[in-house]
DNA sequence: TGCGGCGATACCCGAGCGATATCGATCTGG
DNA sequence: CCAGATCGATATCGCTCGGGTATCGCCGCA
């Protein structure tokens, strides 16, 4: 099996239309189904089901289609990082949410920046869930992951520490004096529904709620009384004036992990994971 | 980047020698030369420093190494898992250690075969740290780990259960007589050194006890009064009965988890992991 | 029933891959 | 210090194979 034909087998698999997968692979058509057909000659199998009207996936396609698109990542990010690590002046992109400032990373990049022989890190700001497909083709070399928010599937991680959760109010509402909340006191508010994050997708689960992509809409739309939100205490460190942070004492812990990887061999990566978590 | 060219790039960077490599890829030296100089070309870097009687790495080939040898078995991975998709009768293949027997593994076997719809199961027995291996290329669709033996590195994990550790001593030998025992006890007995396993790699690493391979080889060696070992405890569940099995309070509890490859799609592994985890 | 959409087939051309022959550099033994 | 051996690079050739255009055959639809 070589790379092309997995490119071309992910574009029909995708598209489900040899015509439009050829458009977008830049080539004709007809090159593109006989290259098909001789992977499922080569595969023993057949992949796609065809009639003229309608190309469907066999459940082999199906299998195919998931580990083609890995494989394909995985072939970008060994481009991406064997050309960084041939660059002259050796760095390290660390990705991290955007909402992520902290304590932790000024102390981690800190710690890190005063190894001897440590590289340069720039830090890679991402959305919600992003980490994983930054890792996986080689956009970025190490990720800071928020459990159970983020997912860790396939990576390599250690983690850094765990906190407890905040739920973020007008400094006016009257939940705002309470010294510690339970969850159904912030869920069942019907003047202030809970704020939506993009889920894994990037869509938005269904519900009342204010939807929001950052913490600066967050906290502006708490402001005005609009939503309220639950979120870890760390990111409640530096509050606007207008707001409030009261713990809630039955939300799920959330845990700070440092992920990379599975097989990195860059040194900076080995020594920022080192630095990370011995103390 | 081509698979081709990694498949030859790999040769090359692990036998560090043109000629070698390509007697092992069954194809002459001059093309292989031509290839790596076209890939660096594109790479845009070195991979390889050559003098006429030295081959190396670079830095930027060390990583283009691990990279590339993850790849060609993810290829390797999708190339089985397409076909075995496709097969008339679907079927899962479990990898576990030759020693994990226990009621887990039963209970969970009949728990599965339960399930309507399932797949045949077919148990794969293999030598410890190979389960990892296995995953990655496509021989094994599930695998029963031990931690913090095996590393799950790369895998995705579910926790099934954790276990004290026992020493596994002659039934005639004074400690065989304790109800309990620390560390400190077992490893200082200077007639019984406890026995190596193989490391990761496969060798064993440095010491006075004797190499063992497989449980039966150990029991073996401990009747005889040999070697001694501290074991997980279901591992002793059904003892010959010339040994003794005394719990090891200050051992490190061993966790079984149940491991699959992070973009599995087949839905046996799905339901075999729910069924494992439910209760 | 004729038309349009879509994948498969037929056929041709050029790039690229592999083989052989040979060169040039470097290490080794006498 | 030189002759031979070793080993990677270069030159050149033939052929496979990937890509292009033209066209067919099938099927849904008006």
């Amino acid at each position: 099996m070589e790379i092309r034909e997995l490119r071309y087998f992910v574009a029909v698999a995708e598209e489900l239309h040899f015509g439009k997968a050829a458009q977008r692979l830049g080539i004709a058509q007809p090159p593109l189904s006989r290259t098909i057909t001789q992977l499922e000659r080569r595969l023993g199998t057949a992949l796609l089901e065809r009639s003229s009207r309608r190309v469907a996936l066999t459940e082999a396609g199906g299998v195919l289609l998931a580990e083609g698109r890995a494989i394909l990542s995985a072939v970008t990010a060994a481009e991406r990082r064997t050309r960084r690590a041939a660059a002259a002046h050796p760095s390290l992109v660390l990705a991290v949410k955007s909402g992520t400032a902290g304590e932790l990373l000024t102390k981690l990049l800190d710690a890190y920046a005063a190894e001897p022989g440590a590289a340069t890190v720039e830090l890679l700001l991402c959305e919600a869930h992003q980490h994983q497909r930054l890792l996986q083709d080689g956009q970025a070399d190490v990720a800071l992951l928020h459990l159970p928010f983020d997912s860790p599937t396939g990576l390599d991680t250690e983690t850094l520490y765990t906190e407890g959760q905040v739920a973020v109010l007008p400094a006016s509402h009257p939940l705002a004096r309470r010294s510690q909340v339970r969850m159904a006191d912030v869920t069942t508010l019907p003047e202030l529904p809970i704020a939506r994050w993009p889920g894994p997708g990037g869509s938005y689960p269904e519900g009342p709620g204010a939807e929001v992509r950052n913490l600066t809409q967050l906290f502006q739309l708490i402001a005005l009384g609009r939503t309220t939100a639950v979120i870890p205490e760390s990111a409640s460190a530096d509050l606007r004036r207008d707001l409030a942070a009261v713990p809630v004492l039955d939300a799920p812990p959330v845990t700070t992990v440092i992920a990379w990887p599975p097989h990195s061999r860059l040194r900076a990566v080995a020594d920022l994971i080192r630095v990370a978590t011995r103390r």
